[in-house]
DNA sequence: AGCTGTGTTGCCCT
DNA sequence: CAGGGCAACACAGC
């Protein structure tokens, strides 16, 4: 479930591995995955260096030469990994790009719901989630006066505020209920109720649990490893995330599990109450 | 065999 | 229009 701490480590780990390089060959094993279809997407990509890879919320865009970027959404399972071009293709590895070096960057999807989009430069935010994603979460692009005006005008819970990326982009599932620990507040509780000092908190908290994320390469859970096939770290730093009937780090209290938005939601009944 | 989980879109309902 | 509910996508693991 590559989250943006997630989807930011695969860049780095890409970047080091693959910019540069001239893709020789692209293979299409599933091409429900890939737009246009893939004959085109193919045939566009032959011979394109790839100059540079970059990420906005948890999209990766790969910046080809003659004018051509590819959108990436790793959905939940989308995973790239580097390696030789001998090596047998995996049940799962969809698609394959082979490279001027030998070398073949593979994309693995076991549920086949992560997509790639190859557009010219300049309307790859027309695509998909990206025409309407929210600001990055830094200090310069999330601001306080934006954050309380989205969360003042409308009344959502807090957990679905979270996930909304034309809110916040980047945020998912586990940072969500971490940040909304971190900040003291209900999954539930309504936007437009939250106090100033709260707003303060949580846009700090924000910023605090995806810069140690990213310090920590990213939480492994279930399936997800990084572009080198190494796991990230940060399911050793969360606290409340899979941590249901275990004790808050900071009260004691048993963490409780709820259903909210549809998705299984973490948080302490004691730190977190709501109003 | 049926349920769950995970991100996103899109449709339906209030 | 706003916001929540839910199905769909596809598959592994229980």
């Amino acid at each position: 479930m590559p989250e943006l701490p997630e989807v930011e480590t695969v860049r780095r780990g890409l970047v080091a591995l693959v910019k540069g390089r001239t893709i020789e060959r692209v293979i299409v094993r599933y091409p429900k995955m890939v737009t246009p279809e893939a004959p085109i997407f193919v045939e566009k990509l032959k011979n394109q260096k790839i100059i540079d890879i970059k990420r906005r919320g948890k999209y990766l865009l790969f910046n080809f030469s003659d004018d051509l970027v590819m959108v990436s959404h790793l959905r939940m399972e989308g995973k790239y990994s580097v390696v030789g071009r001998q090596e047998p293709y995996g049940k799962h590895d969809h698609v394959i790009f082979e490279l001027d070096n030998g070398q073949d960057l593979r994309y693995n999807d076991t549920r086949k719901f992560g997509r790639m989009n190859l557009v010219s430069a300049g309307e790859e935010m027309q695509i998909g989630g990206l025409k309407t994603i929210g600001p990055e979460p830094t200090p310069e692009t999330l601001t306080l006066e934006y954050l309380t005006h989205q969360l003042r005008s409308r009344k959502r819970g807090m957990k679905s505020f979270l996930l909304d990326q034309s809110m916040i982009a980047g945020l998912g599932n586990i940072y969500a209920d971490e940040v909304l620990w971190l900040s003291k507040i209900h999954p539930q509780q309504v936007s437009n109720t939250l106090t100033n000092e709260e707003i303060k908190l949580l846009r700090e908290s924000i910023f605090a649990e995806l810069g140690k994320a990213i310090e920590a390469k990213g939480t492994t859970v279930f399936s997800y490893l990084n572009a080198d096939g190494h796991a990230g770290s940060f399911q050793n730093q969360l606290n409340v995330y899979h941590r249901q009937g275990l004790p808050c780090h900071r009260c004691g209290t048993l963490i409780e599990r709820i259903k909210v938005a549809q998705r299984g939601t973490h948080f302490c009944p004691h730190c977190q109450v709501l109003r």
